[in-house]
Order: structure tokens, then C-alpha cells, then sequence
DNA sequence: AACGTTACCGAAAACGTTCCCGGAAACCTT
DNA sequence: AAGGTTTCCGGGAACGTTTTCGGTAACGTT
């Protein structure tokens, strides 16, 4: 690979000069530029961003950890991020940790080592050594679709689960159903827990008591759904609702419900959380609650932005309003 | 930051010492190497990596440029491929290209400029100026989901989408079906191109003519193929059966005939390609064309690995067989 | 003609590492 | 006791840049 050495040697040039017409620079002579210039080209130059990044102590690179690409929801989440980013020159550095804590930690230390001028995080579960690491990390940090740990001083961005769920749930009862199921996610997750006592309390609030047989957690996929239904179904003959804590299990609710021709909505409502591409197909047209994924996205990606440019910028955290998308899965009762 | 001087002047020792210890050389004594460790610990010490990058000439990362993220089909080829890689010790960066061909040149001089070890890639077109670039790139390349441009000795990792459009076309013929329209992707794609040849000549072998009345080229999404359906169908009454050149297409097809009220397969039978997860669902249960996504990756993932660790190594480019996965589209006539 | 400006350039230190080379003890030999 | 080994450590160059500082020539000014 040729360096600036090598251009500055072809023309018998001090590398200075070189270096001054690589950053236009005003020391120096039209012409003089104008023949380094074809010199680098000649001979295949590329600046070396490792040299640059040594000495600026900037490598204008993002980590962006998350938990998934191949989810859908972060996929788009992703987008968003890239989106401005790249726009104000940034490369971002994916880390798929598959909901993996090892592989978070792995992520973080290399985002350390390798002098990532900022970082997005989606970390799935905050233990100890987990947030100890986040502490000694020294680098500007936003929380995205969870709330920050207490012990660090970062901003997050992120939706409003447990009023979501609050609102899935208004809804269903506000149609006049009074035995709702739940099918939750893992129960180490923060968001799952997020949700499952926006479903609790807003039973409570309305006197209806959550029935243990009508609830499941641990799963998030598809597969989940549909078994999660059909045991609740088995225990709970008189149930007319379904809240799911995602898209993806009321899907897999939806099959299990359409396999065993009970109808939608005429006999079983639900509603799902996340509103992802699928649930809007002519089949499915699932009730559920929006989350705003790509401006989620550009927002984690402005803040860290300003935290980066501006050392005295105080990041706001942001909360962003979940919507009740209506569809044809649920009727009144 | 800490850096390896202020731990060697902290034990007043020099940095050549620390430098040993870092990288458990032999030439050190185990008592002043606990010490130098414990030393770091407490200055919460990170090696930089791009201080070494710059020594060792290898930076440890492998970028993977893909369309788009948020596809299901890329993102699942990017779980096998950073499955694999991250198993090695590499960090994978992805390029995000939106099929944007400034994207795609501004992530290759990204990828030199910041010394990455090697690059998979999935260009959406191949042009003049994007093929010079690959030449002066000197960095090792796999192609993924594409053949290699001629002029470029790089190994590919591919499957056959000529050969995966004949099957479908086979199967549809070989069920009887004599009027078959096309709804395909953008022409200037690479693989839109091989997959349309695929219906064509299928049509052609077995003496049947194509109706351009009855082709549409130009989109990729669900909204596409939901239009584009409406549109043949209005145009060729006598039309049994489609095959859509990807499973997004199929897909809209399949809602717009769902919409209409004619149904599947009775009336027209439709295959698709890709066999996303989504064409799995009980109320869509499509008749595709798969392809071994993540062991393409995977695939993809080694070669390139090889290609760096052995200076002498001939990778050889390797194609994955489509298959013909069976469901409820399609039917007998 | 003497001076101050301006335009342009080179030398060298610095960024944080690694690694080769040499050297000083300390340990074995015989 | 002299020599040879081994063990451990420090000095310093190198990686490819940027940047400060100083310097030289050419110019304009009075």
C-alpha cells in the first residue's frame, strides 16, 4: 500500500506537503497540490484512518449494539440510526449480541479498544459486571428502547411500554371484555417486565383480577404464540381476549386460533405490541400498538451526535407515545 | 484514556515491560507482570487498537456491504456470516447501501481508508466506475448472492437463480399450466435479470410464448406485486398461474387475489422465490424457491477468512442449489 | 536599500503500540 | 574462578499520519 511517504518521495517532496494538500490545507501552491494529487492517484493512495484516528483521537465510528438484525423491529431501528448518521459522516459498527451477555461485553470492550467515538446500546439484561463495564467505559453512551441503568449518567430513548400495554389493554376492556389473557415474553427482559404490569394493573384498575391459567412468559417468536394459545385455550373456556407482548406471538395466536377455525374477532379478540410490516397483510390486520421505530433511531443517532461535537451538551432523555393502531381483530362484546 | 506509558511510568519501569505483559511474552518476570495488570486494572487501561492495527497492518475486521439491512433475506445471510467471523475473532462492519451506488462507493473507500482485513459483498449494480474501484481495492473480496464481475479475480458465493427459476417454471408447467405471467424485479439488478431469463427460456423449451401483456418488471415489495397482479390480471383473462421473483411480490399478488375473491390455487396458482419466513405463515403457505441463506454466509464467511489467514490460498467460487419447497399455492390444471 | 509581509515549504515531534537488539544481572557449568 | 547460559529488562526505531514551529524566498512598501 503506498503511503504519503511514497508520494512525497516521488516527487521529492517533504511529507508535510503532501499532508497539506490531503487536507487543503491553504500553505500551499495550486500547482504543487494539483501534482501530488496526480501522484496519489497514480499510485493508488489511501489515507491510512488508523494514523489519522491515533492522532485526532477521533475515528468517526458508532457502535450500534442490538440485540438482532434479523428482527424486523430492530432492523428498522438500524435504519434510522445509519440513516443520520451517515449523513454526518459516521460509519457504524453493528453489534449483533443475539441476546448473548457475553457477546455484549465482547462488543463493549472492543468498542473501547477500538475508539468508537460514541455508542448505541440495546443491551438485553443489566447485571453487574455488565453496568461496571458501561462505568469504566469512558465514551459517550445512549440507551435505545430502554431506560438507562440508575448509576449512569446516559440518556435514552425509548417508547413508553407500560403505558402501551396500558392502552392495548383500555382498549380491549373498554369493548367490554373482562377475561383477557396474557402471552408474555422472557421474563429477564426489561421490556417484558415493562409490559406484563402495564396488563396487570390495568385489570386491577378496572376490578378484573389476572387469572394465572390465562397468562404465559418466555417466549417471543411466532412459535411461541401458537402454543402459548392453544394451552391458554385448553384452561380457559370462557376467555374472550388475547393481549400479546409482541407482534410475533399474536401472530402465532392468530394461526393457532385460525387452525382450529375459531374466528377473529367474532370469538376471540387480540391485540398485539410493535406493529410490525407482517401484521399489517390482508390476512392478519392485527390490532396493535405503534412504536415510532425509525424515528427512535434518528433520535439516539442525533443525541449522540451532539454528545460527541459538543463536550458540554446535557442530553434529555425521550420518551416517544406508543398509538393504538386499530384493525380486525378485536370486536365488542 | 490510560495509555501504556502512564502504567510504566505509574511502576516506574519502562513500556517495552507493559508491552510484554499485554501480550503474555516470555521475557517477564510473573511477579512484575501481576503487578503491571493490576495496574491497568486500576487505571482502567484499554490497548488501543489503533495503534496496533497500524503496526501489525491488520485490523481484525471484515466489512460486509448488503442492500439492506432491514430485508429478511440480508439480514439472516448476515447472521451466518457473522456467526462465523466474530467466532474467528473478526469484527464485521456492515454497509448499509439502500442499493444507492454513491452508498456502495463511499463504504469501499471507507474499507481501505480504515484497513480492513477483507470484504464480502453484495453490489446491486455493476458499473464502470464501481468495477475500478474493486481492482484498485487490494484488499481480499468474496461476492455473496452474486457472481463476481469479469476482470475481478474474486471468488463468489451464490445460488443458481437461473436454475431455481427453471424449476419453478418446470413446476408449473409440469402441473399443466400453459399461460404463466411474470412479475419481476428492477432489470438493472443482477439477479432480476437471471431470474426473468429463467422464465423465459422455460416458456421457450417447452414451446410455450411469454406475453409481455402478462410481464411486469420494476419493483420488489408487497405494494409492487399487489399492482402489478391487478394489472396482468385485468390484461389475460386466461391466465392459471404466476410466478413472482420473489416471495414480497408473490405475496402482494397473493393479497390482491385474496381481495378480489379468487382464490388460490383454484383458480391461479403462483410460486415465489426466496421462501421467507413470512411465506411460511397458515394463511399464505407459498409454493417457493429456497435458498440456504445463512450457510451462504457462513460459506462466504470462511472463504474470506482463509483468503487472509493463507497468502497462498486459490479460493474457489461455490454455487447453492435451489430447492423447490411445496405448499398450497399451486395446483394442478 | 532596508524593512516588513506574504506565500510556501521542511524538520521533527507526537499519537500508542510492537519488536528487535543489546545489556546486566543471576544462574549454571567445569 | 572463569566462562557460558539463562532470565529479565530498557532503548529506540517503526507503523502512517498531523501539526507546530521555524525558515527561505519573493514581494511590496517607504
Amino acid at each position: 500500500m503506498a503511503t504519503i511517504k511514497d508520494v512525497a518521495k516521488e516527487l521529492g517532496i517533504s511529507v508535510s506537503t503532501v499532508s497539506r494538500a490531503l487536507n487543503n490545507h491553504p500553505d500551499i501552491k495550486e500547482q504543487t497540490k494539483k501534482e501530488i494529487l496526480e501522484v496519489m492517484k497514480r499510485l493508488n493512495y489511501t489515507p491510512n484512518a488508523l494514523a489519522r484516528g491515533l492522532i485526532h483521537k477521533k475515528t468517526n465510528t458508532i457502535g450500534l449494539m442490538i440485540p438482532d438484525i434479523a428482527d424486523p423491529f430492530f432492523s428498522e431501528i438500524a435504519n434510522g440510526v445509519e440513516e443520520v448518521l451517515t449523513e454526518v459522516g459516521y460509519q457504524v459498527v453493528y453489534g449483533n449480541t443475539m441476546r448473548n451477555p457475553d457477546k455484549e461485553k465482547l462488543f463493549l470492550s472492543s468498542a473501547k479498544e477500538r475508539q468508537m467515538d460514541g455508542l448505541i446500546v440495546t443491551p438485553n439484561f443489566m447485571d453487574e459486571k455488565l453496568l461496571e463495564q458501561f462505568q469504566r467505559l469512558q465514551i459517550p453512551v445512549v440507551f435505545l428502547r430502554r431506560r438507562s441503568p440508575e448509576g449512569l449518567a446516559a440518556p435514552f430513548v425509548d417508547v413508553d411500554h407500560y403505558k402501551g400495554a396500558c392502552m392495548a389493554m383500555e382498549h380491549l376492556i373498554g369493548l367490554g371484555h373482562r377475561h383477557i389473557g396474557f402471552i408474555g415474553m422472557p421474563e429477564l427482559s426489561f421490556l417484558a417486565e415493562l409490559r406484563y404490569q402495564g396488563y396487570v394493573d390495568t385489570m386491577h384498575a378496572h376490578g378484573l383480577t389476572p387469572n394465572p391459567n390465562a397468562i404465559t412468559r418466555g417466549g417471543r417468536t411466532i412459535a411461541h404464540g401458537r402454543e402459548a394459545m392453544s394451552r391458554i385455550c385448553e384452561q380457559n373456556k370462557d376467555l374472550t381476549a388475547i393481549f400479546a407482548a409482541n407482534d410475533l406471538l399474536a401472530i402465532g395466536a392468530l394461526e393457532w386460533l385460525a387452525i382450529q377455525g375459531i374466528p377473529v374477532p367474532e370469538k376471540m379478540s387480540v391485540v398485539g405490541f410493535d406493529n410490525l410490516e407482517v401484521a399489517s397483510l390482508h390476512w392478519i390486520k392485527l390490532t396493535t400498538i405503534a412504536q415510532p421505530r425509525k424515528q427512535m433511531g434518528e433520535e439516539a443517532a442525533r443525541i449522540i451526535d451532539r454528545m460527541i461535537r459538543e463536550e458540554t451538551y446535557q442530553a434529555q432523555s425521550v420518551f416517544f407515545e406508543p398509538e393504538l393502531i386499530q384493525r380486525n381483530t378485536c370486536r365488542e362484546v
